[in-house]
RNA sequence: GCCGCAUUCGUCUAGAGGCCUAGGACAUCAGGUUUUCAUCCUGAAGAUCAGGGGUUCGAAUCCCCUAUGCGGUACCA
């Protein structure tokens, strides 16, 4: 039975990278009728933002990626927040002593910090690693009574590298990585606050939970080789490794950060955040008018492909074509322009029943009445325009209200000196119309066109113009129709004495 | 600095030694549709496969070197 998980640090919104890689933690899991969990990682209580469990849990909601076990659903494995399982780590810990995998560290961080800067002056580098931890202040050093002394203040546990050998990581993405121990420092499994790293926490959880495949980003492939000692010093059998590529910013190289969306004009979250603290808000996919599909598939296809030249794939279709073989190896940059176009692609796909809440919601906060025909039938005249949620006002604004103003590049292109006449003719044929359906008023209206054989586009230009206060929008007597004659030639009374002036 | 990973059109990528005069999508450009703006349709342009050496009858694909980029190098995850 193949497990994964997803085990993100509360300590701020969910980046969409990290998305990505629970994304395709459950793509793979639903694949081969794994289970997947959400774990929370929790042990730098430094760096708790509260709010961010809460922010994760309702991001991957938001996004249709349910999880199997984990902190929000329970689970066999509970609890799945490492803060409420630290009892359980120091015995892992002492286990690794007993088994001299592990030794105590007395150093205090300023003398290690010290070290670090002299070696810098001498333009190397210091590690606390096989060769320098026998210099250094630690119980394979002290004698056993001041280590016993020296336990009672503050110290680490470190993991023992043995010296000397190759350690390979087998990681399905990359193939084989061999890193030598020798240039592997000796992490620290626990802290001085009584509390274990993210290394010790993680593989004995891992274990624990019985994870069988560890898919992470890349920025954990250093740390692999630990883990997979880890594994051997536990004599537990290790998970499969994936390391997936980095997300990349749009322009330069470079891991995608925040400020990269702030500058570049896209969502970096798939949520909205404010920082509890700063106040700061940061943009999210949600609040940018994205709909959920079309980043999963955006995301999906960003380091992954099926091997064919299918692009749009629903959940269901990303589930039956995913493989670990088909993810590729480097960086792939996010793409702002494609995943516009992935929007703007479910958007049509939608019924107009699931994309009318937003508008909705708008025409109430203007108060503007609408029947649900009317906004079903508004949608579907502008649906394949709209490329954001939260396009829709812009999109259909002429349909509720007259325009205000007018555009002058417009005005001064199209309208001239016998505009208003004919403005005003057509306004009196409208008058006498004896049905408001488009097509009659369409022939009403290219009927005193053709017969004054005057300019099609002219005429039509300026009746737009007096309708939306644009040359945009749909065809017009689709306009024409919606808001009803009355309203047309109220519009048209407008236009004329304002554009007038 | 050291260690590791990567490198095919502007971008995401297809490619598993001959199917490659390198395919698709987004973006770009040009036409078409339309009373406008979009949408949509058609087409074009766009990559000497990072560079250099090998191996081979044959290499984008295998090996080596170099360059560049990225990641890591914390009592963070």
């Amino acid at each position: 039975m193949v497990r994964v998980r997803f085990a993100p640090s509360p300590t701020g919104p969910l980046h969409i990278g990290g998305v990505r890689t629970c994304l395709y933690n459950y793509l793979f899991a639903k694949k081969q009728n794994g289970k997947l969990l959400l774990r929370i990682e929790d042990t730098d209580q430094t760096r708790f933002v509260p709010g961010a469990e809460e922010y994760i849990i309702e991001a991957f909601d938001w996004l249709g990626i349910q999880f199997d076990e984990g902190v929000h659903v329970g689970g066999p494995h509970a609890p799945y927040k490492q803060s409420e399982r630290m009892e359980l780590y120091r015995e892992f810990a002492d286990l690794l002593i007993r088994r001299g995998w592990a030794y105590y560290a007395f150093d205090t961080p300023q003398e290690l910090e010290q070290r670090r800067k002299e070696a810098e002056a001498q333009k190397s580098t210091f590690q606390y690693d096989t060769q320098t931890r026998g210099s250094l202040c630690n119980s394979l050093t002290l004698s056993p009574e001041e280590v016993e002394e020296r336990l009672k203040g503050d110290y680490v546990i470190r993991f023992k590298h043995p010296e000397n050998q190759d350690i390979t990581v087998n990681d399905l993405i990359r193939g084989e990585v061999v890193i030598n121990t020798r240039i592997l420092d000796d992490k620290v499994l626990f802290k001085s606050d009584g509390l274990p790293t993210y290394h010790l926490a993680n593989i004995v959880d891992d274990h624990l939970m019985e994870i069988t495949h560890v898919i992470r980003g890349e920025e954990w492939l250093p740390s692999a080789p630990l883990h997979v000692m880890l594994y051997r010093a536990f004599e537990w059998e290790a998970p499969q490794f994936a390391h997936l590529p980095l997300l990349l910013k749009p322009d330069g190289n470079g891991k995608l950060s925040k400020r990269d969306g702030d500058r570049l004009g896209f969502p970096v979250f798939p949520l909205e955040w404010k920082d509890p603290v700063t106040q700061e808000i940061s943009s999210g996919y949600r609040e940018s008018g994205y709909l959920p599909e079309a980043v999963i598939n955006m995301l999906a296809l960003l380091g992954w492909n099926p091997g064919n030249d299918q692009e749009v794939m629903s959940m269901e279709e990303l589930i039956e074509q995913f493989s670990l073989d088909k993810v590729s190896k480097s960086g792939a940059k996010f793409d702002l322009d494609k995943a516009r176009w992935f929007n703007h692609h479910y958007i049509q796909l939608c019924e107009e029943e699931q994309l009318a809440s937003p508008l909705f919601l708008i025409l109430k906060e203007k108060e503007i009445e609408a029947s649900e025909e009317q906004v079903l039938k508004v949608i579907s005249l502008v649906k394949e325009r709209v490329y954001f949620m939260t396009e829709w006002w812009e999109q259909v604004h002429y349909f509720f209200v007259a325009p205000t103003e007018y555009n002058p590049d417009v005005i001064k292109k199209r309208w001239k000196e016998n505009t208003a006449e004919h403005l005003q003719a057509i306004r009196q044929l409208l008058l006498t119309a004896t049905s408001s359906e488009k097509e009659h008023l369409h022939t009403l209206v290219t009927q005193y066109i053709q017969d004054q054989q005057l300019n099609m586009g002219q005429i039509m230009n300026c009746l737009r113009l007096a309708l939306v206060g644009d040359t945009k929008g749909v065809d017009l007597f689709e306009i024409v129709e919606f808001i009803g004659v009355e309203e047309t030639v109220r519009r048209i009374e407008k236009a004329i004495l304002e554009i007038a002036k």
